[in-house]
DNA sequence: GCGTAAGCAGAACGGAAATTCTCTTTGGGG
DNA sequence: CCCCAAAGAGAATTTCCGTTCTGCTTACGC
């Protein structure tokens, strides 16, 4: 039965999930359509429905790369001998932050509020980056400030949740600094 | 001319504006139809039409309201001669969240990734909000503790910075502690 | 190389939802 | 208390978009 080899599949999907992405980043979740995704990719509409169930569907395999990506940034640096203090962690991690993938993440937040299955992609999310942040700061606090193993991974507890907490804030701002590059009119300009 | 009176159009107003928050925090911004508000609210579509320009106008009603009642909360402390130490202020407005309005307001951060006026609302309540969390913490540094007023304004500024950030990822977090209570299914189940 | 079942393009379909239109009701001013 | 324009109801309209369907094309396995 002459399939795609499992490679030259996983390409495509990527293909689209990236197009998709950047729909999304410019227009945002629920504006893009499926025509929008057929443009910036290239492919056609049968094509992504071969490879996606349904919008959902795709939306979902978005909101994952781009959040999987956010945790690899946060990964490289859990993998160091050293890793940084926490305030500098939080710096680089902030400065790693990519304005569409920002928007592309809050609008996410904003969807999962709505949608389970998305709202169970980003707590996972969240939760990893979280123990992430934890494994950092415990091995920063035993490493670089002599703290007992047990003492410092509890003291990194409440420090990880905060570090979180103001990557999160940062995210936002990040994602409505320049507040849209060019979308459509809304159309309520002169009343 | 017999128009309506004042009052009573702004009541009409409140009634539709309210009735979009609870379905908002229901269903979401997008997935409520303005059928959904018409049950809703008890009045018909044509009435909404001639309240609002349009479904966007009425969305950006409906986040400016829940916008403010959070500023609202915050306002009453700011006003309050002594007011409480930052952890304790930060306890007491994560407290006060409920959770179908901090629903909605991260759906409005969603939608602010791309529509330029509910940006503008939403960065101009968050302005708004720091800016009184800098008020209290000010006063509390100077009349709790002691400090310089000069001095203690400018301390103020990063706590207050940082306080926002806390209470926005407390709001996610309440936006999604139960993911959705009782959400169409996405049709998504069985492959 | 070659046949075949898949991938894929692009048009067609169906439905949903925003907005508008028309007719009825009603509230306010005289 | 009466009139009338605006408020309101609810159906009609229209546009748009997700999804599916129909053939052509292509890449894999033999």
């Amino acid at each position: 039965m002459p399939r795609l080899t499992d490679a030259r599949r996983e390409l495509r999907r990527a293909q689209i999930a990236e197009a998709a992405v950047r729909c999304f980043g410019r227009n945002g979740l629920e504006s893009t359509s499926i025509a929008d995704i057929t443009a910036e990719s290239g492919l056609s509409a049968g094509s992504i429905y071969a490879h996606y169930r349904n919008k959902a569907d795709l939306v979902r395999a978005a909101a994952r790369e781009v959040l999987a990506r956010r945790a690899d940034v946060l990964g490289a640096y859990a993998a160091q001998e050293i890793p940084p203090a926490p305030d500098e962690l939080l710096a680089r991690l902030v400065a790693a932050i990519d304005p569409a993938e920002a928007r592309v993440g809050v609008q996410t937040w904003g969807e999962a509020t709505t949608d389970p299955a998305m709202c169970a992609i980003v707590t996972d999310l969240t939760d990893r980056m979280r123990a992430l942040l934890h494994d950092c700061v415990t091995a920063w606090l035993t490493r670089a400030e002599g703290i007992e193993p047990a003492a410092a991974r509890e003291q990194a507890a409440s420090i990880a949740h905060r570090l979180m907490a103001l990557y999160q804030a940062e995210l936002l701002y990040a994602a409505l600094r320049p507040p849209a590059p060019s979308a459509p009119p809304t159309s309520e300009d002169t009343p």
